[in-house]
RNA sequence: GGUCUCGUGGCCGAGUGGCUAGGCAGUGGUCUGCAAAACCAUCCACAGCGGUUCGAAUCCGCUCGAGACCUCCA
């Protein structure tokens, strides 16, 4: 339980132990959604993994503060020097301002995380409120000498940093590969930088857009890359621990991160990088082009043609955590249905769990199976081995109840709190409780109804107690008869 | 074209030099009037070809295939 937290930084492509700069206060940065448009499945595990990570961490420190983003402007479209901002191109498609925009999806997407059980971190910034910061901090880059004006744009001078730090480092990447790469592709609207990698941090406006500030250089809005050195720094200091986000934001968003942050600094950024990998819908990449993305909400209530039915959200949750987040995760109706049912037995554990009862002595092992889900998930957060883990208890369970294995009262406290601490608290799972509400009324005529099926059976009357059964099977009834009478539950 | 990652049984998905991953499905049982649930047992594997090694799915090389990034993207 005490042994050391190993986990992968992208910086260097290795598992290294991790060391807090205060062991009292994490610090943990996380790339949030754009906010013009519904959650789909690659935020779902994007952000259930880094939730997966946040809760472990917590656990395992006093205390973690936890800063997410919620972008509201500056992404652009298409090319980097052109097309429109994402979310000033939908405030024009739904004819709404930009920031009714940012709100409406800002709330279904905490709507769809919620639904997933993803804690809410401590502190959500939104570029929009930090302009003065970000302006800010590009004068001191400017001051420098690492960004440059050019007819009221700002951008970072990436050969003038490269010189003395290494601009690619995250990415394994360098300059001359760039070029290199660069040379075989038609590079176009580029005149205004001194190089083709140079990147934005300030963009002057013409008076079309939606969303545009004052700033020493003019009318404009910040680039796409300074909010996120600015905001995670402005909370968390220069140098913090994790910082996390999508593979895909590896490069360019996180190398300019780190490139503007230590130009500006002098000192490291985010001690350790962690990336989570993508999703694919039945083996294929899901994106906009191809048509298969699924939005949560979608998933939810089964209404997207790739979807045989609905799949609740702690299905989708366990079955994101049933693959490691480095890993990329396929999703198929299969693959869903695979895991709600693996989700269901696991959850029906828990629920015999509470029903065993303690003997005076154990012929188990609490220790070494708590020992067991503490290293899986001490190995870079591997809870596809802490959840395997926690089904290799089914059978000790099982066992116990069958009466050919003893737990003591102590030992039996530990497991349940074992199974709470990791079911609950670490995997962030919840039983789901049926929403069709029993009352009183419903309860008393079902054990009405029962009694009249056991009465009937007590005669040998299959025919009508199979009949019963039958009825209510068609209203979603499910009854089933085990040895202490029958029990009912909705389908 | 460049940089990087990956290829595991019917499906999903861990592991990573020698020791059963796990889930779902299948098969055979136990239980049951039957069914369901639960439990027990069990089949099916490491893309291909070379190399290193006493021993490789795991390391190295090549081939084939997939994906990410190089342009906004979780």
């Amino acid at each position: 339980m005490n042994s050391d937290l190993v986990l992968y930084n992208t910086l260097s492509r290795e598992k290294e132990v991790f060391k807090p700069i205060d062991p009292n206060v994490i610090g943990m940065y996380v790339c949030g959604p754009t906010v013009y448009g519904d959650a789909h499945l690659g935020h779902a595990k994007s952000y259930v993994s880094f939730d997966l990570i946040y809760r472990y961490l917590k656990h395992k420190f006093p205390r973690v503060k936890y800063v997410q983003n919620i972008t509201d402007v500056g992404h652009l479209t298409d090319d980097a020097d052109a097309g429109d901002d994402k979310i000033a191109k939908q405030s024009r498609l739904e004819k709404v301002d930009p920031m009714a925009i940012v709100e409406k999806y800002m709330h279904n997407y905490f709507r769809d995380m919620d639904a997933l059980n993803v804690e809410r971190a401590d502190i959500y910034p939104r570029p929009s409120g930090h302009i003065p910061e970000q302006i800010e901090n590009i004068e001191s880059l400017i001051e420098k000498g690492f960004a440059y004006v050019m007819n009221g744009s700002v951008y970072f001078d990436v050969a003038q940093y490269d010189k003395n730090h290494h601009y690619g480092k995250l990415s394994g990447r360098s300059i001359e590969e760039m070029l290199e790469g660069a040379a075989n592709r038609s590079l176009s609207s580029q005149s205004e930088k001194k190089n083709g990698f140079d990147f934005a941090l300030w963009k002057k406006a013409d008076e079309s857009h939606l969303m545009q500030w004052n700033s020493p250089w003019g009318k404009g809005y910040p680039g796409w890359h300074i909010e996120c050195t600015v905001m995670s720094q402005k909370y968390l200091g220069e140098n913090f621990d994790i910082h996390g986000g999508g593979l895909e934001n590896q490069f360019p968003h996180h190398e300019c991160e780190i490139a503007q942050a230590e130009a500006n600094t002098g000192k490291a950024f985010a001690n350790y990088w962690l990336h989570n990998n993508m999703v694919t819908i039945n083996g294929q990449k899901m994106g906009k082009s191809l048509g298969n993305g699924i939005f949560c909400a979608e998933l939810f209530s089964g209404d997207n043609f790739q979807l045989e039915r609905a799949y609740s959200p702690m299905t989708v949750r366990f079955f994101i955590l049933q693959s490691h987040y480095r890993s990329t995760l396929d999703f198929s109706n299969d693959a869903l249905e695979a895991a709600s049912k693996g989700f269901d037995r696991l959850s029906k554990g828990l629920a015999r769990l509470e029903q065993l009862k303690p003997s005076s002595e154990s012929s188990i092992n609490v220790s070494d199976f708590e020992k067991g889900l503490y290293a899986a998930m001490n190995d870079d957060f591997n809870s596809p081995i802490a959840i395997s883990k926690l089904f290799d208890g089914l059978k000790m369970i099982a066992a116990l109840e069958k009466g050919e294995a003893k737990v003591s009262a102590d030992d039996l406290k530990h497991l349940k709190t074992v199974y709470h601490t990791f079911f609950f608290d670490i995997l962030g799972l919840k039983l789901e409780l049926d929403d069709r509400q029993s009352n009183d009324i419903t309860e008393h005529l079902m054990q009405l109804i029962l009694d009249f099926r056991a009465a009937a059976k007590a005669e040998k009357n299959y025919a009508s107690a199979d009949k019963i059964r039958d009825k209510l099977k068609e209203i979603n009834i499910v009854v089933k008869d085990g040895k202490d009478g029958a029990e009912w539950s909705y389908e």
